[in-house]
DNA sequence: GCGATCACGT
DNA sequence: ACGTGATCGCA
């Protein structure tokens, strides 16, 4: 049970074969639970009620240690523990056999378990005078704009607080307001870059809150977690997502910036060790080709079988020009509808996106659904088969229950069509990238390559390796994510390396 | 401690 | 669509 923690102590000893994991079992059968205790499956799968290890040692301040818990107590939870987990585990994984999901456990979702084990245990150097010195630098430029903000307000305030700088902008200086949220005014980044005109007070904020995150997040946030050996060792979570991802915390390292230059030079602080690089491959739109397969549609499948530009291609087919003559602004649109079709795309969602009408965005979808004609049929299908079954698939049969599905409410009937289309595409490109991952860890030992696996980021696998194996540590990256899984179109996969991870884009 | 808001990534 | 984290302000 959450057997990845042990596996640091372990390490050397456990072998692929003999180490089981029933909360990765529990959460192939339901991963849209938000936690896997052993009390809460005796309940739900054998209705047992039993007490938690909670219930022994308290919670919050006043948690007991072990060895101050009552001897007698701590034996029968132990033991009750121990015939629990025997019987849990048959049950449970005769639910894997009936749903097919074999493979995904014993061949994917188990060994993964040890090869984030030993991405956690292995972690990242941090320079961290790199990101003491940044951070001063960004902190220069806060404090001026603390001060400008505070004289072009009249008065000193709260920046941080939504709710006084609402009251800054839309009483104090009488901005317009554009919208509203439950419990006020709304100040995001979208609402001040519609005020940007109207006072120099948005732009002071916008680039305030820029740096406060840059600050507060990724540079004193890092710095508090780095250790005596100068790394980071971000935990790789495996029962969390709906949908079958990994996630990443303490720090999260799926989402250090990289649209702007300057949250980018965060990438600058990991380094490898000395006499090691970074290799990394990046999956190259890994999701439309998954639903390009998933659709079996013709049109998208020939597209990416001609390794075309493909929001360029999708602009030409929509907007009905030559591919030469696609307007940047017309890719771009092209670009936002294919995402928004990933997500399972509304004509609300979208208009919001591109700041057009409703009535435009569906002008679009229904110019995309025409060009895609068996995507169009595809997304019906999917949410047909949802509310058949009550779930959906993954190509690897991993399996999500929407019961938004059958929601009197449209909204969240809505929610669940979205879902319904989202999951097989995300979670099936989660599935490849898993299987990329522990095929990668396997060769790197059996070829005995003087390199790791430390990263995952949805579509990309970083790897930390010796230069004189950089090369050879390339060519498999590249031929073991490229061939992961046989769709009906190639995978395609950008290769890189450096010295840091900022450069090994 | 927790919901709401905001901002970062794929 | 899927996440994590910082901060505020209230309980």
């Amino acid at each position: 049970y959450d057997i990845k923690s042990d596996l640091y102590y372990l390490f050397e000893d456990v072998n692929f074969k003999n180490y089981e994991d029933l909360t990765i079992a529990e959460y192939l059968i339901d991963p849209s639970r938000s936690k896997y205790e052993i009390d809460k499956s005796a309940k739900i799968y054998l209705n047992r009620n039993l007490h938690s290890l909670e219930d022994l040692v308290g919670k919050g301040k006043k948690t007991l240690s072990l060895s101050d818990v009552d001897k007698e107590k701590l034996g029968s939870y132990i033991s009750m523990y121990l015939s629990l987990t025997e019987d849990l585990r048959e049950k449970l994984l005769s639910y894997i056999d009936e749903r097919d999901m074999k493979e995904l456990y014993y061949d994917i979702e188990l060994p993964l378990v040890k090869v984030l084990a030993s991405m956690e245990r292995e972690g990242i150097y941090v320079n961290k005078d790199y990101l003491i010195e940044l951070g001063e630098e960004f902190q220069k430029e806060l404090d001026e704009l603390e001060k400008e903000i505070y004289s072009y307000a009249g008065y000193e305030f709260n920046i941080n607080s939504t709710k006084q700088l609402g009251e800054v902008l839309f009483e104090k200086l009488n901005l317009p307001v554009i919208k509203k949220t439950k419990t006020g005014y709304s100040t995001n980044a979208e609402v001040l870059h519609k005020l940007k005109g109207s006072h120099e007070i948005i732009e002071a904020i916008l680039r305030y809150r820029t740096l406060k995150k840059l600050t507060t997040t990724y540079i004193d946030g890092f710095i508090t977690l780095i250790s005596e050996e100068g790394k980071i060792h971000s935990l790789f979570n495996q029962n969390i997502t709906a949908t079958g991802r990994i996630s990443s915390q303490d720090p999260n390292l799926q989402n250090i910036p990289i649209k702007t230059e300057e949250g980018r030079k965060i990438r600058k602080a990991f380094i490898p060790p000395e006499n090691y690089s970074f290799v990394g491959g990046d999956y190259s739109q890994v999701e439309l080709r998954v639903l390009a397969h998933l659709s079996g549609d013709e049109v998208m499948i020939e597209a990416f079988k001609e390794d075309a530009d493909i929001h360029t291609k999708t602009a030409s087919e929509v907007f009905h020009v030559d591919f030469e003559d696609v307007t940047p602004l017309q890719r771009s649109n092209a670009k936002a509808v294919n995402f928004g079709i990933v997500y399972g795309i509304s004509d609300y969602g979208l208009s919001q996106d591109l700041d057009i009408s409703r009535k435009e965005a569906k002008e679009y979808i229904d110019n995309y659904l025409d060009t895609y004609k068996e995507i169009k049929t595809y997304m019906a299908d999917i949410v047909e088969t949802g509310k058949k079954q009550g779930y959906v698939e993954t190509i690897m049969h991993r399996r999500r229950y929407i019961p938004e599905l059958e929601s009197k409410n449209r909204n969240i009937r809505g929610f669940g069509e979205r879902v319904a289309l989202n999951t097989p595409i995300q979670g099936s490109a989660a599935d490849i990238i898993k299987i990329a991952m522990v095929e990668i860890y396997q060769e790197l030992q059996e070829k005995q390559l003087r390199g790791k696996l430390i990263l995952q980021v949805h579509d990309e696998l970083i790897i930390q390796v010796e230069d004189g194996d950089i090369d050879e540590v390339k060519e498999l990256l590249s031929n073991v994510m490229s061939h992961a899984v046989e769709l009906d179109l190639p995978l395609k996969v950008d290769i890189n390396s450096g010295k840091t991870w900022y450069d090994a884009k």
